[in-house]
DNA sequence: AAATGACGTTTACAGATGTAGTCGAATCGA
DNA sequence: TCGATTCGACTACATCTGTAAACGTCATTT
């Protein structure tokens, strides 16, 4: 549930935290992707308003905190999906394959694979 | 490109103006989906910025205005759409598509669908 | 001509977000 | 043991978003 929206910055913080977890506030900091550039102040910003969002929770070691993810990634990349669908296709995913397919931003090779998922699918 | 972010709110006066253009600002608000019952004065803010945001033009009639958008439907989903999987599919579509199919309970008659689409698409 | 109503514009304000500084407490190195 | 470093907590602040009221102006009705 928690169905509180994680904003953009929240996840480029989760995302490092789904690679490896728990970490200190200071070894995220350490794994920012390059375009990312934050001070140790606002991965800490960060990491609390996750925290009251209920999406990492913290563990003492000592004195700092171990953080982890608490939401699984699958769960909220099949959330965020769905939002998108809700919102631009009605709900449904026959439109999005739709669009998808008239900007050719699917392949041979993946219209192949989705047929083949498809045919699992059915059985 | 005017790559200014749209909002949620300002997305329902996008889509009220996508169906049905020009509008003046009472149409507008009496198109309103049900569940956003908004005062005219919201809706008159929303389309103020998305006049500033550039996503909507106006044109004078008499001493009120008519309401267009100015960008396509098509390609502000196909922008969201890229959005979404840049930030959760690693810029790559296909395991958005396998993602939504695994998770939809999507009906026999769904599937044959897509795939007659699919393989209209091939040729 | 005065009152009423319809419009667009300006202002408001709380909550979310991006980004970071400050501060007091704990700890470590000398 | 004392200063330097490290931590988390608290505070800050501009911008964006959702939602709307107030205001001035032009037009319409009486």
């Amino acid at each position: 549930m928690s169905s509180e929206r994680i904003s953009d910055a929240e996840l480029t913080i989760m995302e490092i935290l789904w690679e490896r977890a728990p970490l200190t506030a200071t070894d995220v900091a350490a794994r920012l992707p390059d375009d990312r550039d934050w001070s140790l102040p606002t991965v800490k910003t960060l990491l609390s308003r996750l925290l009251t969002k209920a999406a990492v929770e913290h563990r003492a070691d000592g004195r700092r905190f171990l953080y982890s993810p608490l939401i699984d990634r699958e769960d909220y990349v099949s959330h965020e999906s769905k939002r998108l669908v809700d919102r631009l296709f009605g709900g449904r995913f026959m439109p999005l394959v739709a669009h998808l397919a008239e900007q050719e931003k699917l392949s041979d090779a993946d219209i192949s694979e989705i047929e083949k998922l498809l045919r699992e699918m059915k059985s």
